[in-house]
DNA sequence: TTATGTGTTTGAACAATATTCAAATATGAA
DNA sequence: TTCATATTTGAATATTGTTCAAACACATAA
């Protein structure tokens, strides 16, 4: 057994797809090479950024969701982006946002279960300077995730 | 001039896309019908749910992206799945998760700017019975999205 | 109006890829 | 060990993506 789920589920989640240029061509009913032409100039231009695929978490062992509000020290007013970046690179994180309102920050999460969200959040959250409270909504139903229902 | 870009950016949104076997075989050295026997699995399992494209949003007309949460009327607390239902079903919904805390429902919604987004309030979010106070939280700056950092 | 340059559409030929199939191998349970 | 089931793999085939050159569309300026 070679186990390669596994890195497939990585591979996926950041690319390694591409489109179906045949399939659009029939559904939309033009030739091929036209929809080619149009897909290059899109991804030319950079309005498409990658190809990947949308699992369902919960049989990937990442079915606890949560979204993060962060609060930063004033001092770190002028750099959020520095504490934003520094999130963003795990790969239990989803999404980073900087926001109007309460929070600065806006985080969407991905792990196992209560226990591997917990060790995110001491190892990775409590341990970035700058960060002054924190509050943890834990989604109890996801009904459309990446604009995909499901 | 056909105007294709616009069917193509609608039908990337929801899937049309497909795993690149060959290249994923090269890139874990192993042979491309064992990586497509494995994918097929996944698929099967339901553990995939689509492949789909990842855009830069402000390049497709999207570059407003606001976190919306909503709390509900007390009666509505038994049956929360009907309003998010009715919200997910619009296109301008990225994702909908019913979630513990202060509110019930967290919304991420893209449109192309302020206006279009307080359309979209005032003519879906405001008409729907149940709803009792939302709070917008306006993305300044968007660092990572559905695992892709931008 | 016509001329000119640029961007888009398209079919034909070709290159690359996905898929099927059957055989071999591995795995776990009795 | 034996058996049933799941996984791996190469060879053949089917399907798809890509290249290329020509035709066409569109905007601009003379």
């Amino acid at each position: 057994m070679k186990n390669i789920k596994p890195k497939l589920i990585k591979l996926f989640k950041e690319g390694y797809c591409t489109p179906q240029i045949a399939r659009i061509a029939r559904t939309i009913n033009e030739p091929s090479t036209t929809i080619h032409y149009n897909i290059k100039k899109l991804e030319n231009e950079g309005a498409i950024r990658i190809y990947k695929a949308v699992f369902d978490y919960k049989k990937i062992n990442e079915g606890f969701c949560v979204y993060l509000l962060i609060a930063l020290t004033p001092s770190e007013y002028s750099t959020p982006e520095r504490i934003a970046k520094n999130l963003a690179k795990h790969e239990e994180v989803e999404s980073v946002d900087l926001v109007t309102g309460d929070w600065e920050l806006i985080l969407k999460l991905r792990a196992k279960d209560q226990d591997e969200y917990y060790n995110f959040v001491k190892n990775v959250v409590s341990r970035e300077k700058g960060i002054v409270t924190t509050k943890s909504m834990i989604s109890l139903k996801q009904l459309k995730t990446e604009f995909v229902s499901l």
